[in-house]
Formats: structure tokens, C-alpha cells, sequence
DNA sequence: CGACTTTGACCGGCGC
DNA sequence: GCGCCGGTCAAAGTCG
């Protein structure tokens, strides 16, 4: 079952105002009969070592029947630099989604649950002096966001530093799932990165939780970052992460806004101000 | 030697 | 209750 077909072809994001207004995940929900979904989903071209990439259209697909998530790879050029051999590749695609965005969601579908209610299961651990949470005391699942990116390589550079903490199989998928936490001290997230059953060449990264702390590359003040001065360029972290300039400046910070949450304002101002990618440099879609 | 990865064991939720 | 499964722990191993 291929997960290009789909049958649901998402409009062109033209500006950042339809994005937050228009592809609110509530909306799109209506839409796909999918309480535990959307997708904010576009191809892009990789354009440094940092993870900079230059929009150059939107258009997707989605699967509702497997959940997945998929890109359509029309109109995809890669600029990738002969010194970012870390991250060869080229597209990417996102989706958003409180209830997980792979198998577990059929699941919380099934029983009807309310997505802010889920619980990710990963505290309340008794093992060897773990810390035990409260009989009948309810995590609340922090926001995830996952994109999908076509790459050789499995964990994509993002300027934090990862540490992996876990390895599993993955059911119906011969490629593993490897759990990442931020290194960073107070900082409790994490990321989950797996290679696409159905598309060998796409990585599928999960991130979970906001940092509260800048990103160690971004302190150095990357060359990536220095030289891609392009309006129309942005990197992960300006898409993943807070800026405390502008808290709602990013897919991920207007995520949490359209979610109820409060993104995290950060000490100290290392600007990454957003460029209005969504405003200058798409292109149609393959029709 | 510290930071990080590997890997089997373990835990808790869930379906049957 | 049992087994499956996703997620996490932590000891041991590896690397720079």
C-alpha cells in the first residue's frame, strides 16, 4: 500500500497567516475524519549544513487509512553542499499530532480519548529506583511534532545535541526506532527518529517536549546560519523551536498556541527571527 | 576519563 | 490474566 495515492491532496500554504489560520490542526481535522491528525507538510530543498532549507513548493498527500504521512516529491531540487555530508538529501514534510503520530493513535481512535488526555507512558517508572508517579495521576503528554525527510542519513543535524537512550524494533517495519533526549540539563526533550517502512529513503522525526534553552549551534553562531541571509530560507530550529523574540514565530510555538500552550520563553535573545517562508517562494504543485 | 551508544531487561497500557 | 507492544532504564561497551 503505497502512501502516495492517498486520495487527499492538501492546498498550497501560500503565506504564514494561512498556515496558523487555515491549517489549524482542529480544521483539519473536520476535514480528514482524523481526530488524531494533521499535516503541515511541504517540500523543500536542503541548502546547509545547520538543516537550511529554501522552500521551493507545497504539496503532499496524506494516507488516512495507515496513518502515515507522506511527501510528494514533485518539484523537489536538492542544493545540498559537498560539506554537509551529514545530511545529503532533500525533503521534508511535517505533521503534528498530540496523540502520536504512528500506531498508537488507532488505538486512542479506538477508545475515543481526548488527544490532551493521552499519556505518553514514559514516567510514573517504578524499575530500579525510577521515580513512581501517584496511583491515578495522568501525565500530560507534551506536544509532538514529526516531519518526514528524505535522506540517507537517519538522525538529521538540528544544532542540539541528542543522546540515544533506546532502540526497538518496530512492528510491520525492519528498520528500528531509536529514542533521543536533549543533553542538556533541564531539558526534557526528546525526539524519536525512524527510517519509513514504506519509503526506505524517508526518515520520520518525532520531536516531543520543548527546549528550554538555546540550541549549542546556534551559541556558536553557525556558519550555515551566518551564510544563508535569504528571506526565504529557515532552519529546523527556527521551525522546531522558540524564539523568545517572537514565541509564536514558528510552526512549532504556533503548534503550541493553537493547542493551548504556552511556549517557553527563552533568557536571552540569539534571534533566529523567522523569515515569512510561506509569502515569497512557492511554486504550484504538480497538478 | 567523560560522553555517548548499544542492548537486554523491565514497566505499564492495552486488547483479547 | 496473559501476551503484545511502545517506551525507558541502566550496565557494559566504545570512542575521542
Amino acid at each position: 500500500m503505497g502512501s502516495q495515492q492517498a486520495g487527499f491532496e492538501f492546498p498550497i500554504i501560500s503565506t504564514t497567516e494561512d498556515l496558523v489560520h487555515n491549517y489549524n490542526p482542529f480544521m483539519y481535522n473536520h476535514q480528514l475524519q482524523n481526530p488524531n491528525h494533521d499535516v503541515l507538510s511541504f517540500t523543500s530543498s536542503l541548502h546547509g549544513e545547520m538543516g537550511h532549507y529554501n522552500m521551493t513548493n507545497a504539496t503532499n498527500v496524506f494516507d488516512s487509512s495507515v496513518d502515515r504521512h507522506v511527501i510528494n516529491e514533485a518539484g523537489f531540487a536538492s542544493t545540498t553542499t559537498a560539506e554537509n555530508p551529514a545530511t545529503p538529501n532533500s525533503t521534508v514534510s511535517f505533521s503534528s499530532s498530540e496523540a502520536g503520530v504512528e500506531e498508537d493513535s488507532s488505538k486512542s481512535n479506538k477508545l475515543g480519548l481526548d488527544p490532551h488526555d493521552q499519556e505518553l507512558g514514559d514516567v510514573g517508572k517504578s524499575k530500579k529506583g525510577s521515580i513512581s508517579k501517584k496511583k491515578g495521576e495522568k501525565k500530560q503528554r507534551e506536544p509532538r511534532f514529526a516531519f518526514m525527510t528524505k535522506s540517507e542519513v537517519d538522525n538529521l543535524e538540528d544544532g542540539y545535541r541528542w543522546r540515544k537512550y533506546g532502540q526497538k524494533a518496530v512492528k510491520n517495519s525492519p528498520f528500528p526506532r531509536s529514542y533521543y533526549r536533549c543533553t542538556s540539563q533541564k531539558c526534557s526533550v526528546k525526539k524519536r527518529i525512524e527510517r519509513s517502512f514504506e519509503d526506505p529513503s524517508t526518515v520520520i522525526t518525532t520531536y516531543e517536549g520543548q527546549h528550554n534553552h538555546h540550541s549549542p549551534a546556534t551559541l556558536r553562531g553557525s556558519a550555515a546560519a551566518m551564510l544563508n541571509p535569504f528571506p526565504t530560507s529557515f532552519t529546523t530550529q527556527d521551525l522546531f523551536f522558540p524564539s523568545n523574540n517572537n514565541p509564536s514565530s514558528n510552526f512549532y510555538t504556533q503548534y503550541l498556541i493553537n493547542h493551548g500552550q504556552q511556549p517557553q520563553e527563552l533568557p536571552h535573545q540569539y534571534s533566529s527571527p523567522l523569515p515569512n517562508f510561506f509569502s515569497s517562494s512557492f511554486h504550484e504543485p504538480r497538478p
